[in-house]
DNA sequence: GCAAAAGTGTTTTCATTACACCCATGC
DNA sequence: GCATGGGTGTAATGAAAACACTTTTGC
């Protein structure tokens, strides 16, 4: 066989939105990118796709290069395709956005690529239309877990539900109720309650929680209203 | 500036997933295919990406080859990207699916591309991974139609409540109560009756209603729960 | 004993469901 | 006058929201 004759070829990008949660506030992983143009500045991890890869092989193998993980939640974000987006070469980015438990990525932030764990709330100039990228990675996040309970993907395999109201407190930017709050994720019949309790954050102790993995992953696409206002999101 | 050296080009192609409704079942609108490899093979519309073209600008120019139609609701699903997707040569493809009204759709059937609408419940067999298009178009429909009121793309300007549950009811291939529905639909306050009614489809007649516009936009992306319970959808 | 966070129960309100009859018209 | 589809109301149920006090324990 030929090949389609008198078309244009395109660099095909992969990048890679990393969101964390360290206990209070929702974190961004991105590095200082390694090369021309842009040298130095603040960007999402990512890379080009190799020939013999599809869209999901590239981000798992760019986020296991930088963060050592594998395994975590990762779902395609969006194909950024403006013709100018990067100024050296047409190159179209394929978007992902992944969710990682922030005390199991063990490996010291890598010199390498000068990662760096950045609130949300104070995100650097980023390069090209990464700021896009993130934007639109965190309202989906917002949307999506509206809906479906993605968010534990966050959290450690062990976790308290003040934990969990905190990291909703923090997607949502809001307050909950912290009684509508429990009785709300423990009807989910999502939650296995544990014996032992977790200690650092008040002296009472507050009992940790696991996932029911079977029903987790039943439920894991079932309308939950998770968040039963969570106001004009797109 | 130099390019990025040593990375693979590969083609980039738009396909879109092209829904309508004929007062009774969801279409799909396909063509065959003009060109090897798959000649003559029913396909969704598509094409490449040119040089100086964003993913939208691109689908824009697609659709409005086939059908003429320009401003119609179009959204970006998925970047399709495994290596042998396309036989002949690595290309990616960015799906988008649109809604248009059947009946604007006057332009009849390209004989230049063979278009025809196929009813969604008997697709014939697609090239490529076009099946998978379709497929992951229709979840996202009802997933997105469950909480957003993008179903009135579908219709007329002007349409019945009658015609409308039709609609929900193909979408969701379910049956609705015919007073909880409109009660529902009237209560988002997006609709606004008409004083004529639509006569051929009962001797009564139903009365015409038109979209509010102003309202349309500013709670298209409000949680709307259109759809109590969808079920199970991803 | 007191400060700090965990845990729990009740009432009200609102949305959803189930369900049945009358209306207007063409034939 | 009857068949066809259009249009409406009510009662019961379930989910969400608002709200305050008791428990545990380290200091």
């Amino acid at each position: 066989m030929t090949r389609y004759s008198r078309q244009t070829r395109m660099l095909v990008a992969i990048d890679c939105i990393i969101f964390g949660f360290d206990g209070q506030d929702l974190k961004l992983l991105v590095i200082k990118r390694g090369f021309e143009p842009e040298k130095g500045k603040w960007s999402l991890m990512g890379g080009f796709v190799q020939p013999d890869e599809g869209f999901d092989d590239a981000a798992s193998r760019i986020l296991k290069v930088l963060t050592g993980l594998e395994g975590v939640y990762m779902e395609q974000l969006f194909a950024f395709g403006g013709p100018e987006r990067d100024p050296m070469e047409r190159t179209i980015s394929v978007a992902f956005f992944a969710l990682v438990d922030i005390n199991a990525y063990k490996q010291q932030l890598s010199e390498e690529y000068r990662a760096e764990w950045i609130s949300l709330k104070k995100i650097p100039r980023l390069i090209f239309d990464h700021a896009d990228m993130v934007n639109m990675a965190q309202a989906r996040l917002r949307y999506k877990a509206a809906i479906h309970p993605i968010l534990f993907e966050l959290l450690p395999q062990k976790f308290t539900i003040p934990q969990l109201q905190i990291l909703y407190e923090a997607v949502y930017d809001t307050m909950f109720d912290k009684r509508n709050f429990s009785r709300k994720v423990l009807s989910t019949g999502l939650l296995v309650k544990q014996k032992d309790k977790e200690r650092t954050s008040s002296k009472r102790g507050a009992f940790y929680y696991k996932l029911d993995k079977r029903k987790y992953s039943a439920k894991f696409n079932a309308f939950l209203n998770f968040v039963a206002d969570p106001g004009n999101l797109k």
